[in-house]
DNA sequence: GTAAATACTTAAGCTAGCTTATTTTTTTAT
DNA sequence: ATAAAAAAATAAGCTAGCTTAAGTATTTAC
């Protein structure tokens, strides 16, 4: 756990410099959590009334729509942040569900807790700014990328945006990620390896 | 231009309630423009510096590939905000065309001013932080929908959310917010039509 | 007020991406 | 180590949404 301290410290002062006092006010309202494989953070119709810094492992954030399929919107791995915005900015259920699919450990900080330290430190709150306006950037790339990409180019984007994750998740996530079948990705795959060589 | 000042601090104490002389000190940073209805804020490859509160008038925000092809990214009307975050954000030159569909009038604030008084007002940084994840909330949605919903169903969310909006933009610009030909939405429009009576 | 430009509709043929089904490979749990 | 489960590949037939083209309606600019 002492080095996750070390590291969320060190993520946030990548943004903003916070004094020693600021920082133990901070840490002092820190959970830690450990997650098996396979187990949630949150499953959709939950308040989501946290947010998760990543130390260790690979979490997904997906929606289920009313067929059963899921559309994977987000994953995170460590020195990641995770949680579902929409949710605690408009008080509503999450639609998401959010999944370790590795053993997971996380610093988490509760919604009122974060209102408390952004109060008593402005500075976190820029900190927290500029983290949701990255969000917004990302987003936003996403959806030029739809409208205007086809799945091979997105799957090409995809892999250099994020190719360090192609061995932690599977085909079939980065397929929902696209949004496209499996089975359309594996041929994209083959046609991209077959006119490599 | 008096009204339009009224309006933005109306529009800000939805979120935060500043007294009168933050009020002055923000409002004193506010520069009036107005624009024809064709004309440009942003090109692209210029960087963003600004934030805009519109007043009157109404905005399209959208990315042109490298075929030519436009693609809406967001709208915005008065009483809303609109700019560029990722290029602000990321101090890179913008992807984006922001331009005028009607006679536009804006209320701006440059990026420093905005940083300065972030710095001396931390509501006012509250009040933006919450503004982005609004729009975090608003992407990640679309997101959601385009990866789980055909055009139809997407052109009745569109229909919900933004119906107000449909006799100040063109078919064309809804096909290209929705991710279709306008070809494809005439169609879309006939069916629902023909089954609606 | 009128010509030119732009927006919208319709329809036929086409293609990117989906569905379903089968086989092979890899991972997981005991 | 092995059986069961999950993931990935391949292939054939299908469909939502695209392209092209031509015609009609509405806006815009002088």
């Amino acid at each position: 756990m002492q080095q996750g301290i070390q590291l969320i410290l060190n993520n946030i002062s990548k943004i903003v410099s916070l004094t020693k006092e600021e920082q133990d006010l901070f840490v002092s309202k820190l959970q830690y959590i450990e997650y098996k494989k396979k187990e949630f953070f949150l499953h959709e119709g939950q308040f989501s009334n946290e947010l998760n810094f990543i130390i260790e492992g690979c979490v997904l954030v997906y929606y289920t729509d009313h067929s059963g399929f899921s559309h994977l919107i987000q994953f995170a791995i460590e020195d990641w942040w995770v949680g579902d915005i929409a949710s605690s900015t408009h008080n509503k259920p999450t639609q998401l569900n959010i999944q370790a699919i590795e053993k997971t450990k996380v610093l988490r900080i509760s919604k009122d807790d974060l209102e408390y330290v952004f109060e008593a430190i402005p500075k976190l709150e820029r900190f927290f700014r500029i983290l949701v306006q990255k969000r917004v950037a990302n987003l936003q790339q996403r959806i030029i990328s739809s409208l205007s990409k086809t799945a091979t180019e997105r799957f090409i984007e995809f892999r250099e945006q994020y190719g360090f994750l192609e061995n932690r998740i599977t085909q079939l996530q980065i397929a929902s990620f696209l949004g496209v079948t499996p089975e359309f990705l594996s041929m994209i795959r083959r046609k991209l390896n077959s006119s490599k060589k």
